[in-house]
This record gives structure tokens, sequence and C-alpha cells, in this order.
DNA sequence: CCTGTCACG
DNA sequence: GACGTACGTGACAGGG
């Protein structure tokens, strides 16, 4: 059978996914013999897992995997340092290499590769080919080089964020169409691959250029008509560098193969040589899914005899005499090669604090295998030779200069071959970011740990260490002290700075390697490698923009709140005859319960008065006091809470307010936003949401708020497969209205307002796992009433019922529940009894669907940054089903359109809903106007 | 440091 | 049959 039109030909870059596979892997190696076969098993995994993904109906006709071809290409004639700076592959690496052809062909998949050609010279002269006779081609990559490509029958997939490139994806990127890349490339160079392009002239610059010239040629011989002298001189003066470097990155459609397209045609694999090959390499659970799979039987694998220990026993105790102490660039060096020589490095800084906006590298720490660190100090401080308290401002002997330092660390810290593993690397990520180091590719101890066993205790480093390394880590408290008399870290004495810093990286590297089996051992690798650590930088970014407040308007808030309140707490002590503190609710209760005697009061586990809202909101029907306190309640809590506690947040330098998220802090897979936090900004009294008048653009600009509609409602329908609520929402009802008409027999068009709310109540508490006593206290009816409600809900939506029960019994026998994305949710507490039991079984019942909206916003947000490139557009905050960006005046229809796409599609391709995920958008001029 | 209260989704 | 319950967070003030 011939090539031609209705042929789907996909051409999957084996390099990539090579070193992909390398870097998400420990350093397994085969039971038997110790073969390294890591980058191996990744492979074979990313295989299978694109075959089964393209088993549908738009799967391929023809498929190929290409390779890089060892040892020198064309190229290195053309320009002698082409791709000079690129370390050799990790030691452990290149026996790797010809097993993963042999994997391609045990998948029945062709593979190629010709000597003398970079595999993108393939991929090129293949998607040309299969251009010409009328075939689709899509390229499996996420290699920049290959964009030129695109364009008419051929894209891009991105696997590892699933995303699709086509033109316009290219034109987002580098700012011209496809056919004009390599002219930007040409200008821009690439210091990956070491094409030198033109000094001073970046990817921006270069496609202004093209696009004003039309191309690179055009722009070459005019050169001389170019405004700016300092680019006039550079594209005069580099001309033939320039037209090199063209040649450099352009690809090679003609070159000659020694094989067809036809042959490229997909083959389903063959059991036996498949299972075979997974076998010999000793895959058990690939092995045995590939078998179970094919409807093979799995070949019985050599059994390690050993029981499957969690964590592998530590044989290098820990050893603070064995730290070293880097003080000049040859020590520093060292470091560098070794971890260029792993292929990875544990990283961590030390700082003057705990806020990564403010405070200051001090020094940094590496840690290579296990008990083997270092730590870089770098602004520590001399000690004050009178002994005075805080000491003088020189910098302690022995230490390298801090630029110095960092010069050095950059380019290993950027490099994507080299793997940083961090815990809670967002810190770390951070603080180099303000030094102009922007750490890649990572790993994070804490978010494997997160993904594996969430919800069964925390993952700070302490906790972590102790559970898997059975190590308690120094404490800093000793180092810091506490109080008036802390210190910060850079006035730390080296020789317990070192031991202490050291440790953390080691302690880091130890955790890596203990948790990291632990990842697929749980089923979690995707979960981590799709929704934990793919946020870290997005998370990281938009905590450095922050979002511009207003402090004049906070500020006159604050004072008119204290107005209103000094003349609440007036009348207060007038009602209660006597002065007290209207904030202590132990001395309000005093005069409610005691002095006025008033009905209704309790007592907490303390023995004091409790006086909560709701208590004093009935109590205040009758009289003014209760009534009052509210008032005074909420004006309290606005001024103490936002109007005043914003303005100490607001950044020095930047003007703006930086939250920070936690990735870790949420059982369910939300995010949490400390110091401030901004996701508990007020919204739903008027008095309140005026406050969110202080958020505002910079000049120029619009704050675009968008925002899932009814999300939980919408999985909870999937989930439970209500048919009714599903119809509801993809005819677009009021959904809450629609519950009400099913429950209560009343037609749409006689809603009243009244039994609407009701129906809402209703909807929220299933999502919470309704109980009869909890509808009725949030509705204010008596008991039997609202257990009335529920049985008839239950019976309108049986599906309901039945999704509860069976939530509960997984919970019950596998103690975690998981969401449609694979999360899981531990519910330790499910089989415990007593109240506890309770509490556990109602959040088993939420979690699926909390998680699972929090699971599709992450996915939106992590494709985000790729989506609005090029726009003058930044996210900057999180509110858990909203998003809020900042953009340029002109760029705002633009920005909401890509948004609201990725928002509304941020399920697939993994998860199909059943109803429609709908994005809401506001604009203003403050994030009150906006929402 | 713990508890109560209350802001958000 | 009684008991106690809506899910998930973080910040602040009071009080020991």
């Amino acid at each position: 059978m011939g090539f031609g039109k209705g042929h789907h030909l996909h051409l999957i870059d084996g390099s990539a996914f090579i070193f992909r596979a390398y870097h998400a892997l420990p350093p397994l190696t085969r039971k038997s013999d110790g073969l390294p076969v890591g980058a191996v098993a990744g492979f074979c995994n990313m295989l299978y897992k694109y075959v089964e993904d393209n088993a549908g109906p738009d799967a391929p006709t023809h498929a190929a995997v290409i390779f890089d071809h060892s040892g020198k290409s064309f190229r290195n004639d053309l320009y002698d340092k082409y791709k000079a700076n690129r370390p050799p592959a990790p030691e452990d690496l290149v026996p790797q290499f010809p097993l993963t052809r042999e994997a391609t062909r045990a998948f029945n998949i062709a593979c190629h590769e010709i000597e003398g050609y970079e595999a993108d010279d393939i991929i090129a002269t293949l998607a040309c080919r299969a251009r010409e006779a009328g075939g689709r081609v899509t390229i499996i990559s996420s290699d920049k080089d290959l964009m030129q490509l695109v364009g008419d029958g051929v894209e891009m997939l991105d696997a590892m964020k699933n995303l699709r490139i086509d033109s316009d994806g290219v034109a987002a990127k580098f700012g011209v169409p496809p056919e004009r890349v390599v002219d930007v490339q040409a200008l821009a160079g690439d210091s990956v691959d070491n094409v030198p392009g033109a000094p001073g002239i970046g990817i921006k610059t270069a496609a202004q250029l093209i696009n004003e010239y039309g191309d690179l040629e055009t722009l070459l011989s005019r050169a001389a008509e170019i405004k700016q002298p300092k680019r006039r001189q550079t594209l005069i003066e580099h001309a033939e560098q320039i037209r090199i470097s063209k040649q450099l990155v352009q690809l090679d459609c003609g070159m000659e193969l020694d094989f067809t397209l036809e042959s490229l045609e997909v083959r389903d694999p063959e059991a036996e040589a498949l299972i075979g090959f997974l076998n010999a390499m000793e895959f058990r659970t690939l092995t045995k899914r590939v078998a179970d799979k094919l409807g093979a039987e799995a070949p019985a694998a050599p059994q390690p005899a050993a029981t499957e220990a969690p964590a592998p026993a530590e044989d290098q105790p820990f050893d603070a005499e064995k730290y070293e102490t880097v003080g000049d660039a040859a020590a520093l060096q060292r470091w560098i090669d070794l971890a260029y020589a792993r292929g990875w490095v544990a990283v961590d800084t030390e700082t003057t604090g705990l806020n990564e906006m403010v405070a200051e590298l001090v020094g940094v720490s590496l840690a290579v295998e296990e008990g083997r660190a270092c730590y870089i100090p770098l602004t520590h401080k001399a000690e004050a030779s009178d002994g005075g308290l805080f000491g003088g401002n020189d910098l302690a002997p022995g230490q390298m200069p801090l630029g110095e330092a960092l010069e050095m660390l950059k380019p290993m810290l950027e490099d994507p071959q080299i793997l940083k593993i961090g815990q809670n690397m967002k810190y770390d990520m951070k603080i180099l970011a303000r030094y102009g180091i922007a750490v890649a590719p990572i790993d994070d101890t804490m978010l494997m740990s997160y993904a594996q066993h969430g919800g069964l205790h925390g993952h700070g480093m302490d906790t972590l260490s102790e559970r898997y390394l059975g190590h308690v880590p120094i404490p800093i408290k000793p180092l810091l002290g506490s109080g008036k008399s802390a210190i910060t870290f850079d006035r730390v004495p080296l020789e317990k700075a070192v031991p202490y810093a050291a440790e953390d990286a080691d302690i880091t590297l130890r955790l890596w390697h203990a948790l990291k089996p632990g990842l697929h051992k749980a089923k979690v690798t995707t979960v981590y490698e799709t929704l934990e650590r793919p946020l870290v930088p997005v998370l990281a970014q938009m905590e450095r923009s922050g979002i511009k407040v207003d402090r004049d308007v906070l500020s006159r808030m604050s004072n008119a709140f204290a107005q209103k309140m000094a003349g609440l707490e007036a009348e207060i002590h007038e009602l209660a005859g006597e002065s007290f503190n209207v904030g202590s609710p132990k001395q309000l209760g005093e005069i409610l319960f005691d002095k006025m005697s008033l009905p209704g009061g309790k007592k907490g586990k303390t023995g004091a008065w409790s006086t909560p809202a709701d208590v004093l909101e009935d109590l205040a029907t009758e009289h003014d006091l209760p009534a009052r306190v509210l008032d005074w309640r909420q004006l309290s809590k606005l001024k103490s809470t936002y109007t005043d506690a914003l303005q100490d947040h607001i950044n020095k330098e930047t003007g703006r307010v930086h939250t920070s998220y936690s990735i870790a802090g949420a059982n369910t897979g939300r995010l949490a936003s400390t110091e401030p936090n901004l996701q508990n900004i007020p919204v739903r009294s008027e008095e309140g949401r005026r406050i969110r008048e202080a958020f505002v653009p910079e000049p120029g600009h619009v704050l675009v708020s968008l925002d899932y509609s009814q999300i939980e409602l919408r999985i909870l329908a999937h989930i439970a497969g209500i048919e009714a609520l599903k119809e509801a929402f993809r005819d677009g009802q009021d959904i809450h209205a629609a519950t009400a008409s099913e429950m209560f027999n009343v037609p749409l068009e006689q809603m009243t307002p009244e039994i609407r709310r009701q129906a809402k109540a209703i909807n929220f508490g299933v999502i919470y796992g309704i109980s009869g006593f909890g509808l009725a206290r949030n509705l204010r009816i008596p008991r039997a009433e609202a257990q009335g409600f529920i049985d008839r809900y239950f019976e309108r939506f049986p599906g309901i019922r039945d999704y509860m029960d069976a939530t509960k019994a997984f919970a019950k026998e596998h103690g975690y529940v998981q969401t449609l994305f694979g999360r899981k949710i531990h519910t330790p507490e499910i089989n415990a009894k007593g109240p506890q039991a309770g509490f556990a079984s109602r959040a088993a019942i939420n979690a699926p669907i909390q998680g699972t909206a929090a699971d599709v916003i992450r996915r939106a947000m992590i494709r985000m940054p790729a989506a609005i490139e090029g726009l003058p557009a930044r996210m900057l905050l999180q509110v858990h089903d909203e998003l809020i960006f900042e953009v340029e005046e002109g760029a705002v229809d633009e920005t909401i359109g890509r948004v609201r796409d990725v928002m509304e599609g941020a399920s697939m391709p993994a998860v199909d809903l059943a109803v429609p995920l709908i994005v809401d958008a506001g604009r203003g001029q403050s994030w009150a106007e906006a929402h």
C-alpha cells in the first residue's frame, strides 16, 4: 500500500524520549546483572503509553521512532563548535542507547537513524515527503528546532504537556509563521546547540526584524537601512555568521533515505517478541500489563526473593565530618563535574529568611550521592571581633565571591541534562530566580511524598526524614535562636552552618532515592509528572509577579472601619451597662448568658462561653446587643485581617503583594494561599467586597478574572452519572432551579427564589456528604424536614446514593479515594469508630469531587504559560475555581479567548467529561469589577 | 501554643 | 437508640 491521502504519519523524536526517561527515573539496574536500565524502562513506559493513547479514531496509519546517530553530523563540517558545549552522555546512559532501539523494534514500531545526520533531518525529510504525498503528519516532540516543519498538514504534539502545536502555536512562540522560523533562529542563535546567531538579538527582536523585512536575505541585504545603530552594526558585522547559523538550524528535507514511507505502516505488536524483550529486561510491572493487554501470559519473571521493602535500607550513616566546605572555584568545579557525571544533583539554598521575595541568598548546598554533600557559603558575615551582639558587616573569610559562584553554578542549574532535586523546590527556584538563574529541570521530594501519601502524613523535610530515613535532621532553632535575639543564617558561624546546610541536601538526595520508586508502585507517576511537578515553575512565576494593591484605598477603609467600630463599641457598652472587651468571646458570653441570662449559650472545651455568629443571629432578633456585636465583629475582621494586614504585605521593592501557594498543603489537591491568604478576600458581603477595590492593575492594564461555573456539581454529575443533572448542564440550565423543579415538582417558570435557595443548599450538601442535621442547620429548618428533602433528593437522583455508598466502600477497602485524574487521597480514619468515622466518610465523599476540580484547574494553569505566550498578559492569582490575570488593555479579548479555551478544555484529553465545563469571564480596573 | 471565630471556594 | 455531624482551607485575637 502506498502512502498518500487519508494517511497519517507519526514521527517520534526518540532521543527526546530517551533523555526524558533517563532523567525522570532513578538509576534502576537489572536485578540479575546490574545492567543500568532506568532509561530503557522509562522509554518502554512512554512507548506503551503512546501506543495506548493513539489507538482511537485518530490513530496513525504510519509511525516511526527516529534517533540521532552517534558521532558528528554534517553540521560540524559547517561549524566546528556546533553543539560543542553539550556534555557527553552520562556514563550509565550510554549502554542503554542500543537497548532503546531494541525496545522500539520489540513494540513493532519502525526505527531509524542515519549516520552523519541528526534525527531532526530524517524527521524533516519524512515530513516533507508525507506532505507531498497528500498525507497528514504529527511530530511527537517538543523540540523547537522542529517547529519550522509545522503547517499544511504537519503538526507537532508535545507528549509531555499533551499540547498540540499548529501554525498558530508556532507563531505564538516565534512571532513569525513556521516558514520564517529558521530566519528567526538564525538571528537569535541558540545557546543550547551553540548556534551563534547575531549577538544581542533574541527571538523577540529577530521576529520584529523578519516581519519588517520579509525574510533573512532581504534583511541582510538591506541592513544598512536599520535605524538602531547597534542592530545595524551587528547585522552587517555578523552577516556571515548569521548565514552559517541559518544553515545550522535549517533542517534538510531532501536527504537520501534507505527506507520508504510505506515501510512505516503501523503494525500490531507481536506478543511474543514484546513480552520476551520486556521480560529479559526484567520489567515486571510492564511485562504483566502488556501481557494482560495482549491476552498473553506473562512468563515467570526471575522473582527477587525479597519482599517489597518500602524504603531501601540506608547503608551510609549520616556523618557531618564528611561534608565539604567549598571555598574556591576549583573545589566548586569538582562538585559541578560530579553533578554532570551523575546527571542529577540535590540542591538546597540557605537564605536570610523564609520570605522568598525578600530573603537574600547566603549559601548553596549540593549532594550527589548518599553521604556526599557540600556547602558553598557565600555571604556569611564575619563574627565581630569585639563580641558584639550583631557583629559587623564584613564577610567571613574562606568564601567564594557570590557572583563568581553563581556564574559557575548557573549553567549547571539551567542545564536541561542535569536534574535538580529539591525539597520544596519552589522556594529555591524563587530565590535563585532573583539572582538571574532559572532552575530546570527539577524533581521535588515534597511533591513525590504528597503524590503517593497525601492524607497520611505531612510532607515537610523533618517528617519525611524521620519516616523514610530514620534520621532526625539537625534542628535550625539552636543555630538561629528565637525571639528578639534571633539571628539570620548569614550570622551562623561556618562550622555550624556547614553540617546543617550540607545535611539538608544529603537528606533531600536520600529522600529522592527512597521516594522515587514508590511513585510507580503507588501508580501516581502521572499525577506527580502532570499535576504536581510542572506546577512548580508556574506558581513560582505567579508568586513573583504578585498583584498590585492600592495602599491608600486600604488605609482609608481602615480609618472608616475604626470609626464605625468605636461607635458600635460605645453602644454595646451602653447596652451592657458596663465596659468589656467586645472581642473576647469569653467576656461577651458572660455578659450575654450570665448577666443578661439569654438562652442558647453553650460552653466550649475550655469552659468558656461560646458565641459564634449563628447563636448571636438568633439572639439578635430579640436583642440589640448581639446585633451590634455581629456588626462590630464583621468590621473587626475586615480591618484586622484585610485592610490593616494587607498593607503590611505590600513588598517595598515591587509595590505589590506576593502570596505564597502551598502545593502540598490541602489533602484534596487544592492549593492553599498564605502570607497573605489571597484566597479568602471577602466577596459575599457588600462591605467586605469593597476590599477588592484595592486590588488594581498597573496603568494601561486591566484585571481579568475567569472562573469555572459550578465545576464541582458538574464533576458530581459526571462521576455519579446523574442523567438529569448532566442533561441540565448540557442544556445550559440554571442548575439549582432545575434541581428544585425536579425535587419539588415546580415548573421552572414558577420557580421562586426561596425554593431555589433550598435546592442550592441541598446541591452543596451533597458535595459535602450530606446529613439531615447539617442541612437543617444550614437552612434553619427542622431536622425532620431537612431529612425529608434529602430522602426526596436521593429518590429523584438515585445515582447519588450509589456514588456515596460506593465511595465509602472503596475508601474502607483501600484506605484512599481517587480523583478522575488518579490523584489518591488517603482516608486513614475511615475505619475508625466514633465520631471521626462520620467525618472521614464525608471527607471521602467530598474528596474525589473537590480533588477532581482541583486537578482540572491545575492542568489549566500548567498549560497557561504556553497558551498566553507572546501576549502582554500575566497570570497572577488562583482562587480554587478562578484565575486572575493582569493584561495590557489592547490584548484583553485575545487573552480571555485563549485562557477560556485552555480552562474549558483542561480535562482533555485525559478525561472526557460528560458535561461541558463553562468558564465565565470578567474584567475591570479592580478585582471587584473583574469578578 | 491552643481555641474560637470568620473570611473564602 | 443516642450522639454528633455538613467539605476544604488560613489569619487573627484572646487567653493561658
